[in-house]
DNA sequence: GTTCTAGAAC
DNA sequence: GTTCTAGAAC
């Protein structure tokens, strides 16, 4: 329990389970990239904003690359227009189906196996923000079946093998989930801290995606896709994009996106 | 998803 | 005057 030094509430920080997966130490983390990530410092301040965390590289593939994953790529190609969570179906050039660019890109790879690639969020909206993505080509939730359960337990054991290298494990809270309706085509699980110290993170709608009932809990998809065989996200939610925003530790309201990030430093004391 | 910017809010 | 948001464009 923690108390807000604000507002005087007293709430739960939950901490992501930290499970012992005996997959994971068969495993083989990218060559070149060894956990711990490197992450952005902050001196001085916890909070700084420096835009350290973003990236500009190209996101072309290797030749080695293209070869390894032969499949995912000819199953993009043969495509040419994958369906989006709205219904809509876009060409593979359109932004919405970047993912798929970053995550045959070597150097966005932090880890790789047979089912799953990680990839460092290009624009983090916490110290630590990683993607974990299926290889096999799944548009969205809503494109979820029973027989991806192993397949989506597989991405939460390494979600949580993320969490573990991670050097601040110990220190700072972790969530691993799924937007309800995601922008970005290729269904990816969010690992991200609780930290939210990012200036990548600058609108509502970033806020409240990762803070609201947008933002589902891996465990709670795995359970739904178990129970019922499919994902469904309840009517409204993409309404929760412009809710009030709230701190996610202590409720408390705040006005605007300053206000909110000024306030959270009264939970992350530097 | 991000960037840009008009205009609302202060 | 500056800060900040929200919607269009990409």
């Amino acid at each position: 329990m923690i108390t807000c030094p604000f507002v005087g509430l007293s709430v739960r920080r939950k901490r992501t389970n930290q499970l012992c997966c005996p997959i994971f130490s068969q495993l083989s983390w990218v060559e070149g990239q060894k956990p711990p990530l490197k992450t952005r410092s902050a001196p001085g301040s916890k909070f700084k904003e420096d835009g350290s965390g973003s990236r500009k590289r190209p996101l072309e593939m290797s030749t080695a690359d293209k070869e390894s994953h032969k499949e995912a790529a000819s199953v993009k190609a043969a495509k040419h227009t994958e369906e989006l969570p709205s219904g809509r179906s876009e060409s593979v050039g359109h932004w919405s189906q970047g993912l798929k660019a970053s995550m045959q890109d070597p150097d966005m790879q932090v880890y790789k196996d047979d089912q799953v690639v990680v990839i460092k969020d290009k624009y983090p909206k916490a110290r630590y923000h990683w993607l974990v993505l299926p290889w096999v080509s799944i548009a969205s939730l809503k494109a979820l079946r029973k027989e991806h359960c192993g397949l989506l337990r597989h991405m939460h054991g390494v979600a949580e093998q993320m969490v573990q290298q991670c050097p601040q494990a110990r220190s700072l809270d972790f969530r691993s989930g799924y937007h309800a309706i995601p922008s970005m085509s290729h269904v990816h699980l969010h690992v991200i801290s609780q930290d939210f110290d990012s200036s990548c993170l600058k609108n509502k709608k970033h806020w409240n995606s990762f803070t609201t009932e947008y933002f589902i809990n891996s465990q709670d998809v795995i359970g739904m896709l178990e129970s019922r065989g499919r994902v469904t996200v309840r009517e409204g939610t993409g309404d929760l994009l412009k809710a009030p925003l709230r701190c996610h530790l202590c409720r408390h309201q705040l006005a605007t996106i300053p206000a909110l990030k000024q306030h959270l430093k009264s939970h992350f004391p530097s």
